[in-house]
DNA sequence: CATAAAAGATAGTATTACTATTATTTTTTG
DNA sequence: CAAAAAATAATAGTAATACTATCTTTTATG
């Protein structure tokens, strides 16, 4: 026996829900692993079927198409920081140690004891890096708005920028800084990574520790 | 006769340069009206040579794919900006005032009396913000930065750290903040546009000044 | 065990992202 | 200005992608 936890996603990203069955979980298991080794424009449908013994067919009365499965991945990653959020700033009161936590949470997530099988939240984290803007820069962006698409990182960005404005209620940017702090973690990571010219901090296997330090150092700078 | 301003790119980003010629300006020309027009998915050589009514065949003797010709332009752009701070700097000798020229310039730069004919800067500006990441997200980016096809965003990067340095000494992440102002001006005025419950600003029609007022508060704020 | 639902097998289509070849037009230059 | 060279256009073709449709087999459930 063991304590399972299954994040809900808006039910417009699938066709059926995947994490009900074991083709489903295969789909998202592999499709993270596929799409971290391949990149996302590489990833095919056709691929991850041949990796999984199943067929194209199958997957698409999962998903509609990669795109979608890609903004499935990401909300699931969005609602995943969310949780962790939410449990590790349980009874902490101090707004300024909510955010520390919180920054902890963008920069390792993936190393936070991760408790669903079928999810490496390790590549999960690196997909987020390296594609997860992708899932929100295409045309499509305001009609999959509307459907609610992004809720995840709204409410992300409302748990955080409410801890800013705990912090210092003056503060005229606590949205801004919240998708910031999320963005700005993503971004330096990937240029430590393959483009260091462009930062200042190093990230050498997976210590984020730079990343972290640089962070809090910009949220308390700002917020003073 | 008039002045002539042509930006020299790495000569790896085209097989035959673009600008010499008349297909050429056009393929520029058109591929920026066509990418904002329907997005990068979706623009193709096919669509684009017939808006020129030439063949696919001829697009491809300048160019190796699409994903060059947006790493063409992304590039052209940053060398557009690279040039604007640079003219509109020269004889400022106050660095503060130098970064907030450098902030409008990041905000504005689509507005500042375009001289290339063949390049609307303001569409262009758009396709920065829209796909811009799309340049530097991909699976070749090692390859690709070892060909030195993001040498204009380093040397962006790296004046723009030179001038915040300038104003403080200790600051410890030059490069952080440099290529944070350029990411967060165009991911701000993206969210305005599309997903405004991720930031705190409002953008109409062109009027980016909220966003501008943003990063000068932000950079005053971090190098005080 | 009957029935429905899920998955697999197979086939097929339109579009994309190219490459190759030849013909025609334009430009260069001697 | 004519010849040669270069650029472009026209046409055709291929492999891969992104699907859709249909039918059969397997698996789950009451």
């Amino acid at each position: 026996m063991s304590i399972e936890i299954k994040i809900s996603l808006n039910n417009g990203l699938y066709l059926k829900e995947p994490q009900d069955s074991k083709l489903g979980r295969k789909i998202i298991q592999y499709s993270i692993i596929l799409i971290d080794e391949f990149g996302f424009e590489a990833f095919t449908f056709k691929k991850l079927a041949e990796k999984i013994n199943s067929t194209e067919a199958s997957i698409y009365r999962y998903f509609e198409n990669k795109h979608i499965l890609l903004l499935f991945l990401v909300n699931w990653y969005w609602e995943w920081v969310n949780y962790l959020i939410r449990i590790n700033t349980i009874n902490v009161d101090d707004p300024k140690k909510k955010l520390e936590i919180i920054i902890h949470s963008f920069v390792s997530a993936s190393q936070e004891n991760p408790s669903v099988d079928y999810v490496n939240e390790s590549k999960l984290h690196n997909i987020v890096i390296s594609e997860g803007g992708k899932a929100y820069h295409t045309k499509e962006v305001d009609t999959e708005n509307s459907k609610g698409f992004f809720s995840s990182y709204k409410q992300l960005a409302t748990t955080v920028s409410q801890v800013i404005s705990q912090i210092n209620s003056d503060f005229k940017y606590p949205f801004t800084l919240a998708t910031n702090l999320f963005e700005m973690s993503n971004n330096n990571i990937y240029f430590a990574r393959h483009l260091p010219r462009l930062t200042d901090i190093t990230v050498e296997k997976d210590n984020v520790k730079e990343v972290e330090n640089m962070l809090n150092y910009f949220a308390n700078k700002l917020l003073s």
